[in-house]
DNA sequence: AGACATGTTGCTCA
DNA sequence: ATGAGCAACATGTC
């Protein structure tokens, strides 16, 4: 379920295990075609191995965990959850399954990557500086950079287009999947399927600012406060959230208590609440 | 059995 | 050249 906020509650999950004994006894890899397309599993393997783990960094729906080979040379993992991607955690005796494509053991933990439809991707990098697939994500929707000038701007370039595609377009909104999206749409008002180019300046700045409730509400609720985890993920979604009804059969709004609908939009199934976000703007 | 899945990419067409 | 739409990727679940 990996959207901006499950990607950094899976890179705090393997922070928190790595750290007490960051040194990478052995390296696991399964799937070396797809998952590997952009870094060759054989290199990562003889890279990782006996280095040691020293930071880690999420940004929109990539994870980063930097370690230090023994000749202290930097290197940089880059894993992207694609669809179904996991980072969980087992004991060092851990014997990988079908689906564990990469697993790092330290002397106390084995960390795992799953991804049983891998879509995902793993990304490495050797080297002092941080690699462009690092470098160039997208301004992170709670940073300055993300101002709703520019999201102005670029629902102008993408006008015609239905405004839940273009929320799901990382080059601006890094970090909004499915989920996020039809959540920050229906806390703003507006029908998903209405085209980027049509809505009013007042409009924009609501989507924009829905925008950053929804990452700020998404990364304290789903990640957690500080360096506590909740056990696990989707427990502690409030149900005034459209979250929690948009996949029930006969679910209903929680602001409006009426039916939801769902369609496909964008390429995407959408949920939305028709007595509350109308295909056309209010008129004046 | 068949529909569907919280993502990206590469292709076609306008 | 740029943007919109869609099939493809691979596998599991309801």
């Amino acid at each position: 379920m990996p959207e901006l906020a499950e990607a950094e509650f899976y890179r705090k999950r393997w922070h928190q295990s790595a750290l007490p004994s960051p040194k990478i006894l052995r390296v696991h890899t399964h799937d070396t075609k797809r998952l590997f397309r952009t870094a060759p599993a054989s290199a990562l393997r003889a890279a990782l191995t006996d280095s040691t783990f020293t930071s880690s960094s999420s940004a929109a729906k990539q994870i980063l965990f930097r370690f230090t080979a023994r000749d202290s040379t930097k290197l940089w993992l880059g894993i992207h959850l694609g669809m179904t991607g996991e980072l969980t955690v087992a004991p060092p005796t851990h014997t990988p399954g079908k689906h564990d494509h990469l697993v790092l053991f330290t002397a106390a933990h084995a960390l795992v990557f799953a991804d049983p439809r891998m879509f995902g991707r793993i990304q490495f990098h050797v080297g002092s500086e941080p690699p462009a697939w690092w470098t160039n994500i997208a301004p992170a929707l709670l940073s300055r950079e993300f101002s709703a000038s520019t999201v102005a701007a670029f629902l102008q370039r993408r006008a015609r287009a239905p405004i839940k595609a273009v929320l799901l377009m990382q080059e601006r909104f890094p970090g909004i999947g499915n989920w996020m999206a039809d959540e920050i749409l229906w806390r703003a008002a507006l029908h998903p399927a209405r085209a980027a180019g049509s809505l009013t300046p007042a409009e924009v700045r609501t989507l924009w600012r829905e925008c950053r409730t929804v990452a700020r509400l998404a990364l304290t609720t789903i990640a957690g406060c500080g360096e506590k985890l909740p056990p696990d993920l989707n427990v502690h979604i409030p149900d005034t959230w459209l979250f929690n009804h948009r996949w029930q059969k006969g679910g209903r709004c929680p602001k409006t208590k009426k039916p939801l609908a769902r369609a496909e939009i964008g390429g995407r199934t959408t949920c939305w609440s028709p007595a509350r976000q109308k295909l056309r703007p209010k008129s004046a």
